[in-house]
DNA sequence: CATGAATGAGACTTCATTCAT
DNA sequence: CATGAATGAAGTCTCATTCAT
């Protein structure tokens, strides 16, 4: 009981910690600080850092997942061009809301691309997350399974993508690029259910 | 003679070992090694490892425009389908041919992030490699530059997220995504020349 | 039990260290190796090494009231030019029996010049031993503090600059410059006295 | 004749950015920089660092003994308390004037302490400092040689001294001590008249 | 279980000095 | 004579990890 939970704490903190300073930054005294538990306590409960993060990771991903869970209730909506733009809007806010998770997941990203321990986590979150774009984008937009699995891929990265866009460069046309990026699903799924 | 031979060195020294083991295990010791001379004259020509970077950045962002430019060529060719799909090629390939290449980019993306020195860097670079897209994309697919610019700026993410997820995990089916991309830009542009 | 046992040999080893080989040759790995302990406890305990040479003045300014104390029983006495003499016994035979003091206090001086953290600390010791050697004087001349700390200060700066005098140059006359240090006390005290 | 004006050059550069920054900090490239030539001329005319700060020792000496030498007018006046004041207010603005000054000698004097090339040079200048400062006391006090040079030593120290507290802690009472300096100088002065 | 003092490797950076031009 | 690119040693500081308590 209570040592999960100083357990959870740990990752919690180093969830809070990364995403605001980055891996470099993010000292285990710093992460140990923020939870309020011992700096030993750290290696006590994961080996090493890169496998504190490869648990940040799974944490990352339920809250992502979660994030798109609303989703759901709109499955049964005709689909407009309007109501589109609506689910978009989920995503497309995230960046303005929350910028530090965008920068979290890109952390996360570069580390999982040269560490085999968060590689390993990174990989089963991708898929999973891809997973779970695959079934809403199934139900709202009523496509068959080999049909909403590209689709979510390319959503996924988008969003992503362009938040980060956003993130770095202030000029940047983010309602623009969400405005197209409507169209484009707009006529992509016109095509696909004239067929 | 070979004026500032080694500074440009010591740039593409650190470009490669950026890319293979990231921002925080290029050391200047390596990279310096890597350049084949003394540490000290990283710090001679760059006031800091972060300002390095930066200029590696530079060096990135006209790789990239010059790896698109050969689309140019394909500007005047009506544009079906398969024509897309070939275009695509370019981008799909380099993920495969170059993977490096897609890592560095990502530790820089992280990196440009939490770093103020890099940050400046990359805000530039990234508008850049936009306008570039836009006037290849105007080119290509005959669009008015304020139908361009989204639509690149939308492009320009999914090569380097598509890429991403290939590089995180073999799983991925990267083929199946760029069909469907081929697909969604097909009927967006059938859809944007009707009207 | 022997709490901040480390911590307090650093310190001394430091002020050892400082006094022998001056600020720039006083590097942390020596110091550590003086102190018996790794070189990284020295930043563990102290932020830099500013900070850890700021409490070694501390640790300095202590001796230095220290070893002004045993004044204090003379008080009572009569002034007479003799006993004037025997009382600067004290502060002149620093410099012959201790001269690493004098240097490590000048060491200390040129480092508070330019170092915002040694410049506090250093303001307080000097303020604290202006104070004690008031309270000093006054008590041995039978002198009230407004007259007896210019005096005070004065004296001060003469200790420390005479034995500077002996250190850098054998040739100096020290001997004759603390007898007519004692000759201006006596006739400045008698005319005080006078009046 | 280019060859010594480069050579001055240096040696005041030198002279400047010692005052400024400390011994640690004033390095030959910011020296050569501020002397307005190239990098490698530095160790081209002095051996080493520590040889140049030894000239630079000599050159501040000079200006030192200068910075006295107006006092030699007042020679012939009579000596009262209220010209003994006047007199003292030569060395007295010095500390308010040029501060970096004072920051300079005392540099000098704790890198005397511990460069041999440095101490040399510091002792030489001592000596002539103490012997033109003799000479002075001597006119203005009307003293034989053999009671001015003591006195000397004790003023000597007395104006670096008391110049160095006002500089470290703004709260000293400069004015006062100096009152109190010229108080002991009249009745010091006066008891040897008598006699 | 939990702590936090302690470690030691290694990072970035500075700098006096050298030397080919 | 003069330059400034280049060197390499050394410095301070950070940090993940260990271990006695």
């Amino acid at each position: 009981m209570t040592e999960n939970d100083k357990r959870e704490k740990i990752i919690a903190a180093a969830y809070q910690v990364l995403a605001e300073k980055g891996y470099d930054q993010a000292s285990t005294k710093e992460i140990a600080r923020a939870a309020g538990v011992a700096q030993g306590l750290i290696n006590y409960y994961f080996p090493s850092k890169d496998l504190l993060f490869a648990e940040v990771i799974r944490a990352e991903s339920e809250r992502y997942c979660e994030s798109l869970s609303f989703l759901q209730s709109k499955g049964r909506e005709k689909l407009s061009e309007e109501s589109l733009k609506e689910a978009l809007e989920v995503p497309k806010s995230r960046a303005v809301n929350d910028p530090s998770w965008i920068r979290l997941r890109y952390e996360l990203f570069a580390l999982g691309m040269r560490n085999p321990a968060v590689s390993e986590s990174l990989k089963t979150t991708l898929a999973g997350k891809r997973e779970h774009l695959t079934r809403l984008i199934g139900e709202i937009a009523h496509l068959p399974e080999e049909q909403a699995r590209p689709l979510a891929s390319i959503l996924h990265v988008v969003f992503d993508g362009l938040g980060f866009q956003k993130l770095s460069d202030p000029a940047f046309d983010y309602e623009g690029a969400y405005d197209t990026l409507a169209a484009m699903l707009d006529s992509y799924l016109k095509t696909l259910h004239k067929s």
